[in-house]
DNA sequence: TTGTAAGCGTTATCAC
DNA sequence: GTGATAACGCTTACAA
């Protein structure tokens, strides 16, 4: 009772080749499609591998073949919306390449790579080190980065137009009649925090009559929250703008300024970023960014393929539109 | 130019043998931490695998040991937030025991099983056959099933308690002054639809003054929607009630109502089932069932590290509890 | 066309 | 305590 059960003993290629009268190497050959043999005897092997139900092991066939057609994709949790999107586009891309995908998290599978378990990662996490990178790349493993910059030879970015964006952003929320723009920032680690941040700053300056102010945040709720409330605080009546570097920190100031005096859209005026599915369904619905996440996805997908393949790979922009809604009028 | 990079030849435990000038199961030793082994050698031994950055191949290991210490989990798609949860619960509690996860999708993957990539597999995945469930664990893999019953001795379920969240759907809409309720259903494969159906279905009958429909839906924002029309074109103007059988198609039916003459929780009144995120940030705010995703995913987390650790396993319940919100006035 | 055998990188059983 | 050596399951020269 509760003895653990034995995996029934794996049926290998020697269980087909006794039970066909063959040689080992034979059955591998039939199995392969290896042109070197009888279309008879391979159909009478296929037939017995099926009859026992045979199912090659990974394990003995990586060793080999030094490769598992298998990608890892790292993100920084398990966060939402926003990865299926990218997921779908890489997953279904890496399958028209005879790829298989899977999802990792956490530092131990980092390992992943120089364990050989996968052949490639694509990161978009902030929580895996360029450093770490590098030292993979260097020992000749591929790597696709799509949230930070990294020259290597056996590394390539698919990086979002952060400074399109934030660059229009800025512009737009300037032409508002507004003399305070507020910019809300994310975590310093984080590549397209920074990106935007500066882009922001740099335009801003280019306006004289505009007072700037930067609220740190944390690309969370609650960090948005803080920054909401830190703005009610000091508001004197004067129509405001504020550029949250992500969607996610707009809508926690909406939770916050639902209890304040001030309207959204109208004393105050607000633009994210990444259009979370959420934005559309706020009242008022959020002006914000929005990208092709499935083609951000594909194309990451793709970069990491011909890194495979041993093509020259050049690096590639994801291009950001503005939505325009009603919580900048 | 161009020439794909040679993966640099692999530094191995031979390797370090020759470099430390021991045999490689002196090595081999050390690094497992064997007591048979002078902590003098060991440390020596750790101190040359160190500089020569060894890290070991995972093909070699897994064809030794016969285990990876890896769980897949199993997703219909990659869809957002409701996943996210789940993954911390599975992947905080994996970690515990030494597990590490990967997020698999799509039919080839669920070869990584009887390939013995994996050490188990947790499911979520309405098109993974149950048939073929079945067929991997007679060859005696573990697998914890999250939509499904499935009775086998390799197999344990985690369901949600869908007969206790359907039944208190009926009752609380039927108390609403309502004489007509609408089932949005999922799709006829989901177990989850299924039995939200049937469960309500029979509660609805013990209502003899309530006008029970179905409206055949897939789990879809636009099935959702499509409901929705059907409903405002039959209105007399009397109020009715919806139980959409889950917060995606609520939401869907939210998005046809805004351009009908019918007011959410007024002239109809909407529950649906999971607390998607986006449910507490539309208008007006949906009413539904909550769970604890978190819990949900760590319990089956617990359940495959009880079957691979050979122990009795029996199956669990998740509660859900009634969000009441102005959906519902 | 098929068989023999070496080897992929580990682990683990023996001897010594 | 350490070292040969045989597996693990598969692929692939090379031989027959």
């Amino acid at each position: 009772v509760g003895i653990r059960e034995e995996v029934k003993s794996m049926v290998g290629i020697r269980d087909i080749a006794q039970q066909a009268g063959v040689s080992i190497s034979t059955v591998s050959y039939a199995l392969n499609g290896s042109s070197k043999i009888t279309e008879e005897t391979r159909q009478r092997i296929l037939k017995i591998a099926d009859e026992l139900n045979y199912i090659p092991n990974m394990a003995g066939r990586a060793l080999k073949r030094k490769q598992t057609n298998i990608i890892g994709i790292y993100f920084t949790d398990y966060g939402g919306y926003f990865y299926g999107q990218i997921l779908e586009g890489v997953g279904s891309t890496l399958k028209k390449h005879g790829y298989e995908l899977i999802v990792c998290s956490g530092k131990k599978s980092h390992l992943f790579l120089p364990e050989k378990l996968i052949d490639g990662a694509i990161i978009l996490d902030v929580t895996y080190k360029s450093e770490e990178i590098f030292r993979y790349a260097n020992r000749g493993h591929n790597i696709v980065v799509m949230d930070r910059e990294l020259d290597h030879q056996n590394v390539s970015q698919v990086l979002l137009d952060n400074i399109g964006g934030a660059t229009l952003a800025i512009d737009y929320l300037v032409q508002k009649e507004i003399n305070k723009v507020y910019v809300v920032s994310g975590p310093d680690i984080a590549y397209d925090s920074r990106i935007r941040l500066e882009t922001a700053m740099d335009e801003l300056e280019r306006y004289d009559h505009i007072e700037s102010i930067v609220l740190r945040g944390e690309f969370s709720k609650e960090s948005g929250m803080q920054a909401a409330k830190a703005i009610v605080q000091e508001w004197n009546g004067e129509p405001v703008g504020v550029f949250a570097l992500n969607d996610g920190m707009a809508i926690g100031m909406y939770d916050m300024l639902k209890d304040s005096p001030l309207q959204i859209g109208k004393d105050i005026k607000i633009i994210g970023f990444d259009n979370d599915e959420i934005s559309s369904y706020i009242t008022p619905a959020l002006s914000t960014f929005e990208y092709s996440k499935f083609k951000w996805g594909a194309v990451a997908a793709e970069k990491i393929v011909q890194l495979l393949e041993g093509k020259k790979v050049k690096n590639d922009l994801i291009y950001t539109t503005l939505l325009r809604r009603e919580s900048t009028e």
